[in-house]
DNA sequence: GTGGTCTAGACCACA
DNA sequence: GTGGTCTAGACCACA
């Protein structure tokens, strides 16, 4: 379920934090259902354990998940998070969109890659 | 003309370069003007003209820039950079985009970003 | 009685000691009085009954409650405890009144938060 | 001017990253002064480097000190942060002395404790 | 020289 | 079994 790209410039403890993210925003990890062990994590993706602990800790500092003392992480509700999480991932999109208006690209050209990106599954 | 982030998580060579790419696609710096000196950009800057070098070795490798011995960096003709640029731009949108569809980002929420965007200055 | 916080630094066995030190020195718990049995408690609090048993045997070490062979915990006379708990409480007093000192907090600050404690309940 | 009590049950970095923010919310290490550098705090304190990274990172996050890329850590402006520290150390004295009142302790006593407090240097 | 990342490996508290 | 802390040591980007 956690994939690493060796060729990221991202630390590893971030690309895998940031997986997490995803799959917790998205709801493939339900909230209250346990995460990976530090160390099985580790052994399965051939990475040390401190590495998996640092993304751990960042994920908990972020909210994402909650530590249970002596069981493990467990994933928290993430209702609010995703709401800061839409809010700050459209105001990057504006930034990214104004800067290339800047560089000339064309409100046609925006909405055309739109369109293609929700024709693709109906929706 | 050249601002600095220090909170940024990009090092400085990569911000000052990113700053001249725009000036330069923009056209805000003409074909083969003089880019400033390095010593006098460092200096203005209050950076390690190290900095200022790395910057600039990485313009002139992508093509922004020339340099002339004895005489300092121009400026090269980025016609072709510009449409390169573009069609990169347009691929990190559409990676964004995508992301923020799979965050249940809806549709019409970009085409509302987009219109406003464009309403700004009547274009 | 006993209530839990998951959230809280202090480890389950250490906070279910204290709040059993509370209730004895309160005199809610009378002396001789049997404590709850370590399974019955255990399964109240959904907690593994190894977590009561280290609490109790801390409880026991610092002399809040004895063990009778085969029908379980009782609470032992506090009178002395109570004595020796008062005198480490107002060690801990002194030591934080001083670190907020060392921070600028001003003896009026804290002559306020006195007055107020205490007009509470007209004592 | 930072001190380790192996003894302890914090941690080494907490201990570390307590002294600092001590220094700094006392002013003994004034806004912008550059904080010893990772090795050398490590040197000197015969710690394992790691270690030391650890205590900064968490004052970072705290908002205590600042990095400067390639230049090192900075103190960061604690005007803000000692108001909040005041406001929180003051809940935490509150909560204290609650609980003392709880187990019998009159108001003189405290009193007491804050008049030699106060008394120790004419303040 | 400065911090940041990562590995290997150990030890410990806790449940 | 679970996470948390720490050491020793290496390598890298950045200024």
């Amino acid at each position: 379920m956690i994939s690493i790209d060796y060729q990221s410039k991202l630390p590893l403890y971030e690309q895998i934090a940031q997986r997490f993210q995803t799959l917790i925003l998205r709801g493939v990890l339900p909230a209250d259902s346990q995460m990976p062990s530090v160390r099985s994590l580790a052994m399965e993706l051939s990475i040390n354990p401190n590495t998996i602990q640092k993304a751990y800790s960042l994920l908990e500092q972020q909210g994402y998940i909650y530590p249970v003392k002596g069981r493990g992480n467990f994933v928290a509700d993430s209702t609010a998070l995703a709401r800061e999480k839409k809010t700050s991932l459209l105001k990057e999109v504006r930034h990214l969109l104004a800067y290339g208006r800047e560089l000339g690209i064309q409100k046609d050209e925006y909405i055309n890659v739109i369109e293609q990106l929700y024709a693709k599954e109906g929706l």
